[in-house]
DNA sequence: TCTGGGGTCCTAGGACCC
DNA sequence: TCTGGGGTCCTAGGACCC
């Protein structure tokens, strides 16, 4: 049994919580370089702020009911997240963290419960001890537990905790023939569309359908939902994340920019960030790749755009090497004269550094000495903050092709400096709800 | 003026092997 | 007249997720 718990617009919800002025107004919080609209409160659904809109085009938009938008503040998120993981822990020895606001919880064994009860519990818990609303889907898979969260989230009767079990079969029949198909887990727009040629439209369509025939017709991947959504647990619990593929790091320009100094600068950046995160999970990259493009939103302008992999002699997690393949690549695929908009680089080919072959070149003091030193470049800037160390390359003055966050709000729970304070009188109330 | 940044998995087809 | 059978690896592209 599983139960999938899912802040409710989460982004939004951590930003009001530390600024009540925000309450009860259209919210939204835009993506990186303040460009599309990512998370939007309930007021600012309620007045159609479509998900994914470019926020200069909502202008007009805004004027009319007064939106209020911000700039993504991740160290925000990502540390009230792990808090929410935190509370979630304790009801459950087993737990998945699947991504920033939601979590799957094993709920094996808890039979005896009355989970809805339970479900209740842990809104009640996370709501009192951190002020963020969740809700809860409990079903015996995890793309019916995705699709009891739907449920829990849209229809008020269930006050925020769905639990499919409870529901009779003829019941479940009649909520699934209410739900478009569109709103499964790994239904997206195109297998939405392809399904409504062969009048495959509601959850309850799919579920009667075929499994082997879905398997023919699509793939093993949508087999797998329709067996999930029968109630034959096809995906398991994923408790430890397996290490990246892949890991990629990438940014859009605040300005335009046309000097390769400040694409090198950018580059820099990108390579010690993601070195950090290759570092942190013990591996070592075979290959880094290096992309970079111009403006695809202005068609009329010349355009360009080049992604190329350099594959390294040998696997390493140092950022000098990594950076100095980097820029070489981008020496070879910089032409001047484009207004570049994008750039980014990919590591891949990752391995442990535990089952790394010996170099038949290298030295194992120089190896040695490399890890020493990344080391104690992680260790400071865990420290002092991100960049207090960095290459040269990426220490530059050039700021043109730094993101634009012009409507970002306090680190209030990372940075000392950032906490917010309390003046005047105060009264505290203490619920025991709980 | 202005349009994000990460990831994963699967499949088909080509090249190659014996 | 008539031309096998069984595999692997790699890449590109498509689909999905948040």
């Amino acid at each position: 049994m599983f139960a999938l718990v899912d802040c409710n617009n989460f982004y939004a919800s951590c930003e009001a919580l530390f600024d009540p002025r925000l309450r009860d107004r259209p919210l939204v919080v835009l993506s990186n370089n303040d460009g599309c609209v990512v998370a939007r409160s309930k007021e600012a659904k309620a007045i159609g702020v479509p998900m994914g809109a470019p926020w200069f085009k909502l202008r007009e938009m805004t004027q009319q009911h007064g939106i209020v938008a911000l700039s993504s503040n991740y160290a925000l998120y990502a540390d009230l997240s792990n808090r929410v993981v935190e509370v979630l822990s304790a009801f459950t020895p087993n737990l998945e963290v699947y991504s920033i606001d939601e979590s799957f919880l094993d709920l094996t064994g808890f039979a005896g419960l009355d989970l809805v009860h339970y479900g209740q519990q842990i809104r009640a818990r996370v709501l009192q001890w951190l002020g963020l609303p969740v809700c809860v889907g409990i079903a015996p898979t995890k793309t019916l537990a995705k699709l009891a969260n739907h449920v829990a989230k849209k229809r008020s009767g269930y006050a925020g905790v769905c639990d499919l079990t409870r529901l009779s079969g003829k019941e479940l029949d009649t909520l699934c023939a209410e739900i478009e198909v569109g709103e499964v887990w790994g239904v997206g727009r195109r297998i939405e569309e392809r399904l409504s040629r062969i009048g495959v439209r509601s959850v309850q369509d799919l579920r009667q359908s075929d499994p082997d025939k879905i398997r023919a017709q699509f793939s093993v991947v949508l087999e797998r939902t329709v067996r999930e959504l029968r109630g034959e647990p096809c995906l398991a619990l994923e408790e430890v994340a397996p290490p990246k593929q892949q890991i990629m790091a990438s940014r859009s320009f605040g300005n335009p920019v046309f000097e390769i100094e400040e694409l090198r600068e950018a580059i820099a950046n990108h390579v010690g960030r993601a070195a950090e995160k290759l570092r942190a999970q013990e591996c070592e990259a075979g290959a880094v790749t290096v992309m970079i493009r111009t403006n695809v939103f202005k068609p009329e302008e010349p355009q360009y755009q080049r992604t190329v992999t350099s594959p390294l002699a040998e696997p390493t997690a140092d950022t000098r090497t990594l950076l100095g393949a980097a820029l070489a690549v981008l020496e070879g695929v910089f032409r001047p004269g484009y207004a570049y908009k994008k750039a980014g680089i990919m590591l891949s080919e990752i391995t442990p550094v535990a089952g790394r072959q010996a170099s038949l070149f290298g030295s194992d003091v120089e190896m040695a000495r490399s890890a020493a030193l990344m080391a104690a470049m992680d260790a400071i800037n865990r420290k002092w903050g991100r960049g207090t160390l960095r290459p040269l390359a990426a220490a530059g003055e050039a700021s043109g092709w730094k993101m634009r966050r012009e409507r970002l709000s306090p680190a209030y729970t990372t940075n000392w400096d950032e906490i917010p304070g309390v003046s005047g009188e105060v009264r505290l109330s203490i619920s025991t709800e709980d």
